[in-house]
DNA sequence: CCGTATCCTGTGGGATACTG
DNA sequence: CAGTATCCCACAGGATACGG
């Protein structure tokens, strides 16, 4: 990651240059799934934990941090005992909503397809 | 990445699981570039390398690789000298075109905002 | 031209334990 | 409950060199 895309020689920017930014941020392993979980309303941390089948407890305050960060989700601390902490998309997260469902949609929709092929890679199902 | 992810013990699939699934395939750091790259026709290998700003060799041919194997991209070997070869999407591969190009929109759309986001995170743009 | 084979590094990310 | 701190390893992925 990290290199900004030396975007050798070519002399116009790249579409590619922007898209590559954006998906080492939202292209990580949990931010789509966490997006996604957010997308019904705002969740506290434990209840993020447990939506998010899988993840750790350190990896969800990175990847929450690094949405908070890029402005896409918001973080609420509540000073009460025991705390509470609340975690919401903001409009600008909310916009990728309709993206992050219509990924899951595809998913489910051709994963079966997919681990088909990848078996027995029979290969004659999309020659155009 | 990495692990197949246990799932361990759920009995009933989890959507979450589904999605993890394919974004485990296509959430790499190549795979949408060289889908997306792949939309307007068929490329040659030398050609998506240098339409993939960035990408190694290495990469590339591992990308392909998979993609084959997923069945979204056939390949195509014609036997003659010097040697060519051609890389296309197929039925399925074509599904995934408009959720890229929507990504890619995305992306472009925001990564300024995000970026400005990240700087000096202000705040208060998204609160509903 | 189109790959494959090696080597090597950075780092993503899990497990675990501790704090406010 | 909501994190932070460490440790540690697998593996993604770049550089380079070689084969058909």
């Amino acid at each position: 990651m990290a290199k900004v895309t030396p975007n050798s020689g070519s002399p116009r920017i790249r579409e590619g240059g922007a898209v590559r930014e954006v998906l080492d941020r939202i292209g990580d392993k949990w931010s789509l799934l966490v997006i996604g979980t957010l997308r019904a309303g705002p969740l506290r941390f434990g209840e993020l934990e447990a939506a998010v089948a899988g993840i750790s407890q350190r990896m969800l305050t990175l990847t929450l941090k690094h949405l908070v960060e890029d402005g896409l989700v918001a973080r609420t601390a509540y000073a009460e005992v025991p705390p509470r902490v609340e975690y919401e998309l903001t409009e600008l997260g909310r916009t990728l909503v309709p993206l992050v469902m219509a990924l899951a949609e595809w998913a489910m929709a051709n994963r079966e397809q997919i681990n088909a092929n990848r078996s027995g890679h029979a290969g004659g199902q999309g020659r155009p």
